[in-house]
DNA sequence: AACCAGGACACAA
DNA sequence: TTGTGTCATGGT
């Protein structure tokens, strides 16, 4: 079949597929149009679930279920959260707010394109990458041609000038080298998944372009680390707002206050912070 | 029309 | 260790 429903409360889609976390997915027609490895995907969000169609059978559904995440019990992540009044009004702002599990060469490419870079333009550099350089993909008659991403072989195959012409400006050297270094084998980006949170991100954070901020990305979007808590300028501004009103502690310090203070699923609080600030009214 | 965006990096002090 | 300039592009 090429149509599967998952029943699942508590799931925000537009939260979830909206919340930078990924960039490949457009709303049109009352639903979400995006790519997951190399199937064209539609989701709509229904009261009881989500409903997936794809535009070629599907036998085994799995691969869905997993980026979705919809068999984590989200309710227990909640509780876990902090029990202040910041992480209260936040919870409370973004219910149904989810974490993905994506592929992580896409996410790693995708987050060394984000860096100084607005959400929406992000998109769009990926949208001219994927076209550009990605395999064309079968999509449901009268919609929108869909592609790959590109393999990091693929991208290793480029000129600099090929990807600067996608509009990434100085993040061209960093994504074409990284791209490199993983097409000749210099780190199989699988074998982190077996690895401690540290160990991980000390890998990841050898890449060019890719500093702690982008790592953290990296490890709680691709892998699932939970303990990963990527920390941007709207993060630092939930801190600052939400937590140090009065005070105006360094950044340095922020960073020390958030590896202690979220709890076993900082990575989710995390997503809910950046979710919330980004999408609240003002101050 | 300035200001800023899911930063990283080299270099100065 | 912490601070500053630079990188490229375009949204708000």
């Amino acid at each position: 079949m090429n149509e599967t429903f998952f029943p699942v409360r508590d799931y925000d889609l537009s939260a979830t597929l909206s919340s930078g976390q990924a960039f490949r997915w457009r709303f049109a027609d009352a639903a979400w149009e995006g790519v997951i490895g190399e199937y064209w995907v539609q989701l709509s969000q229904r009261p009881d679930g989500i409903a997936a169609r794809t535009a070629i059978p599907v036998t085994d559904w799995n691969w869905l279920r997993h980026y979705l995440q919809v068999d984590v019990d989200l309710g227990a992540i909640l509780l876990s959260f902090p029990d202040d009044a910041p992480m209260r009004e936040a919870v409370l702002a973004c219910r149904g707010l989810r974490l993905l599990r994506q592929e992580p060469w896409e996410c790693l490419a995708s987050f060394i394109l984000s860096s100084t870079k607005q959400i929406v333009q992000i998109q769009q550099i990926i949208a001219l990458l994927c076209e550009r350089f990605g395999k064309p993909l079968i999509v449901s008659p009268g919609h929108a041609p869909a592609f790959a991403f590109p393999t990091a072989e693929r991208l290793a195959a480029c000129a600099e000038a090929d990807l600067r012409g996608c509009k990434m400006g100085f993040r061209a050297p960093n994504l074409l080298a990284t791209a490199k270094l993983l097409a000749a084998g210099e780190l199989n980006l699988e074998s982190l998944r077996t690895r401690t949170t540290a160990e991980a991100r000390a890998e990841l954070m050898d890449l060019p372009g890719v500093g702690r901020k982008i790592a953290d990305c990296v490890l709680l979007f691709a892998y699932g680390f939970q303990d990963a808590f990527p920390v941007d300028v709207w993060v630092l501004k939930a801190l600052k707002q939400l937590y140090f009103a009065k005070r105006r502690p360094a950044d340095r310090k922020l960073r020390e206050f958030a590896d202690t203070h979220f709890g076993s699923n900082a990575g989710y609080a995390q997503q809910y912070l950046f979710h919330y600030m980004r999408t609240k009214r003002n101050p």
